[in-house]
DNA sequence: TTTT
DNA sequence: TTTT
């Protein structure tokens, strides 16, 4: 029964905008990246910033919020597990791995902007998914992304207790 | 100053008995895998359990009480923040990534076991650290190790392990 | 919309044997304390342990999960949010207040002792809760049992999302 | 050695300037409350909101850095830790208790408003704290002050905020 | 690629 | 590669 506990928070800002899809089975998948900064002193004693991305990943109707809601530079609070991923790269032969974040909660932080176009105006009404991508490898060698949740669709993780 | 936040928590087993090492700057590395399951429930309704493998990264003090303490098998809480290393595949060329769990507290759980040469049983007291591996690539492609504290040691927070 | 986040982990041991009632709409509750122990170092460099309490609950499939497995002593992992209640204190007619800790996921740790009577034994199948005690106050001004979730069920949290 | 884990985490906004008092020690403690929201379908299906108060306590530079930068309103995360305080209520003779959410983290959420004396505004350079409030109790019989940490500044776990 |  |  060995359980265990996997999960991830945080707090930052989003590099892009969200990519939405619809897998084959229906499923919408959001896709964006979120850094997060965390200053320190180095050695020297000087300030330093270090930022880190993330890759985050949201599924069914949180992938919808997110597609609806964020945009790139909101600020938001993200909660989720750590899920590696591996696949044979055509290209090398290798085997790869890319560690993405998948969602769990999200919460959008600091209000609304004031003025402007700002982020989370709800505007975006005409979204449409883009095409599923057709799966060849991009030369960028990005890691391809999710055709299937590989822990169906738990969005609410919670119920799931294993008796 | 937008600061962040980074922060993964875990519970899981050991996959191995911690490596250690130490850099060049006197600092102590460990090393693990750390397993956490999860069970849900697959489309056709039936009972699947998932298992995540984490790579576990602790230094200084944390790093030797973790080579002391910890063993294949143990069951811990983790937490730590994520961290994303890159580096040059001289083979292919090609830039690859390795994302770590940096830990800033460590907890062992469940009790020392009873019987046996159970692990956690304060043995080990002639530990001594691997050498420090010659830095050529491998042939299976692991991710170099960390030759340097990406953000220098920030006091590893809870070096007030009660040891 | 303001949202916000109001997260606890618990690492700790039980008190005393889970406590479960039937209230009248049919839900169940289970009580019990939970025990998180730290050591620090006081302002002379001794080590001293501080071990705080904290009330915890759990409604509906949870509570009887925590029914049947939990013990007391058994060492647990817990996750939920907190929750303050008043109540008019009858007997000196002031406010009072207890902060518990309502659980949305609880892991068992440790995993099975080996032998004996042990605590998680599945054993306590004739398991049957307590009658629902009378409201009336005992003399130690305990804080009143829930009677109500305060929080409607919300067993998995996490598709609430306030859309 | 039984350690545990007891970890608070808070997104929310803060009920009221913070208060600082200086304690006998020199050491400083600042205290606020912070609300955080979440909204749930009640039994009839209808949206509701509940808010959940929590009573926050910092001590020495992160005391320093609430007063200086937190104002009502703020929205701000926090991790800390629950530490309940029990005193006896010189009215009644009864024994009272109160939860407190010990931080050891906070960040600032949101940036800083656009316009406006708004909050975070760096202003405040003539502060100076609150008398050292004598210790009757007042008639609302509130908890009284802390006086002293109850687990030794513990470092604070985070004074690296960069500021 | 974000943010301050 | 762990654990139940």
């Amino acid at each position: 029964m060995a359980r265990g506990l996997n999960k991830v928070m945080l707090i930052g800002n989003l590099g892009n905008d969200p990519e939405l899809r619809t897998i084959p089975s229906g499923q919408t998948v959001a896709n964006f990246t979120l850094a997060t900064s965390e200053s320190f002193k180095d050695s020297s004693g000087a300030m330093q910033e270090r930022t880190e991305w993330h890759r985050i990943v949201a599924w069914g109707r949180l992938a919808e919020i997110c597609g609806q809601y964020l945009k790139k530079g909101r600020q938001v609070y993200v909660e989720g597990r750590i899920q590696t991923r591996s696949w044979d790269d055509q290209k090398t032969g290798e085997k790869k791995y890319a560690t993405d974040i998948v969602v769990t909660d999200m919460q959008m932080l600091g209000g609304m902007r004031e003025g402007g176009s700002g982020y989370g105006d709800g505007g975006q009404q005409s979204y449409s998914p883009p095409q599923q991508p057709a799966r060849q490898q991009g030369p960028q060698d990005a890691p391809p992304p999710q055709t299937a949740p590989s822990a169906p669709m738990i969005e609410n993780d919670k119920d799931d207790l294993p008796f």
